[in-house]
DNA sequence: GGGATCAATACCCCGTTGGCTATTAATCGA
DNA sequence: TCGATTAATAGCCAACGGGGTATTGATCCC
């Protein structure tokens, strides 16, 4: 239902985008042209997929002269981690539920 | 680059089909019928999802007569968890990297 | 000022995918 | 046995998305 959910695995479900994002993090701030230089789509797609990370908050953008930079916002990962955690939540109070259960059973 | 997180991520960026998930994490086993009676859409294309979900790894299905019960198997979502761990442990690096610099420098 | 470089935008193409209806397969119950 | 129910499959279509090239805008350097 979320729908920063929806943004966060939207955006990080193509392979391109989600290695742009894990060069940035493995690397730090990152030029679009050295990211595009080993990227293996063109300049434009590269931006194209900056635009969307942005959008998603993934990323930030530093306009220094002709060049822009992109680093990494970690802190946009935050929602995925608290929904893992939930569903987890879910699924083992579930388990505690049966635990219980077969408590109860066993008596 | 890895094929694992790769399906993952593109299994759970559909709404329906993460809505789904989340269903059976909170609610337990359930059946088909059931499923599709609150997901909006028809009976083949949430047999449809069920049969992405499971080929993701992120459920399992057990038949019993007519009826086929899906389930959440949350150990699939541990790549994911990985995944993130690292990027965050990448960026922590980086920081320390950076911690350590203006260490020295201040010395 | 003028050519060169860097990034973003515009536009198009085509493969993928998510939705539908119709049908089939299998099992249950009367 | 035969109709009813449950789920999966087949086939179709429209929309979205990721790729490309061409172009524009902006900045740097000679």
């Amino acid at each position: 239902m979320s729908e920063t959910h929806d943004l966060l695995f939207r955006t990080l479900a193509d392979p391109t985008r989600r290695a742009l994002f894990e060069r940035l993090c493995r690397e730090g701030e990152k030029s679009v042209g050295a990211l595009t230089a080993r990227a293996g789509v063109s300049q434009p797609v590269v931006s194209k997929h900056l635009g969307i990370l942005r959008e998603a908050g993934l990323v930030r953008d530093r306009h220094e002269g002709r060049h822009t930079y992109y680093s990494a916002q970690l802190g946009a990962l935050v929602p995925l981690v608290d929904w893992t955690s939930e569903m987890a939540g879910f699924w083992q109070r579930r388990f505690d539920d049966l635990e219980d259960l077969l408590k109860r059973m066993d008596q």
